[in-house]
DNA sequence: GCAAAGTGCTAACTGTAGTTAGCATAATGA
DNA sequence: TCATTATGCTAACTACAGTTAGCACTTTGC
């Protein structure tokens, strides 16, 4: 089911970097941490503290919340607390042109099959 | 203004586990740690890893988020901007992968500039 | 062909998170 | 009064996060 959250968390920062066309080392120098350690993160064997976890996420410009899930350090969203409808944020966000709407939502629902 | 959030951290933790009528101890064995550990924390001397600040958070129902923040992990409630976006509800959007996440925000990145 | 620079990795070290053992004081109770 | 128990704290240790130095292998350009 859920995979092993820390050693998961090393392949995900992986494909974050790698989607971001960043080397190990253009990555690690953006956290302010040295290569070797990062190159270790990705490969599951250190667990950074949470940290060094934000520093990466700012590094590779993606969400610290998301990280620390995969890190096992936050527990997953609760769908309790009732997340805005990524569809409803869609159709009401007024930056939007009404053709990019639709495109997004196009999208979207390809993803989520609906 | 903003106190310093990693020697805040201590005495907010103290207030809350005050508040919650538990000894040093007590809150230690909730949190499975070491009472001196917790000690230490609660006077700033040891700045403790997400997975401990879990650990007491949950010891002393508190919320981890509101640990974190104090600890300096999470920035604090980026919400506040904007009220129900779109960006967020992609960010915490459960039925989305990490990958299509990332592309669906890319493309409404592309639209909406920033 | 071969420097030069970029890739990720290993080895060995340092610093600090987190431990156990035990101290001093204050409160309870016989 | 004196043992007992709970309070928080210090000291000394262990484990591991995070470092620097440097290796082997590709890729780029002259």
């Amino acid at each position: 089911m859920t995979p092993n959250p820390v050693s998961d968390l090393g392949s995900y920062l992986k494909d974050q970097r790698l989607q971001a066309q960043l080397s190990l080392r253009q990555a690690a120098e953006r956290a302010g941490i040295s290569n070797p350690y990062l190159s270790q993160i990705e490969r599951g064997l250190k667990r950074p503290s949470a940290e060094i976890l934000q520093a990466i996420a700012k590094g590779l410009a993606i969400s610290a919340e998301q990280l620390y899930v995969h890190a096992g350090i936050l527990d997953a969203p609760s769908d309790e607390d009732a997340p805005v409808d990524t569809r409803q944020a869609i159709k009401s966000d007024p930056r939007l042109s009404d053709k990019q709407r639709k495109a997004l939502l196009d999208v979207y629902e390809s993803y989520v099959g609906d």
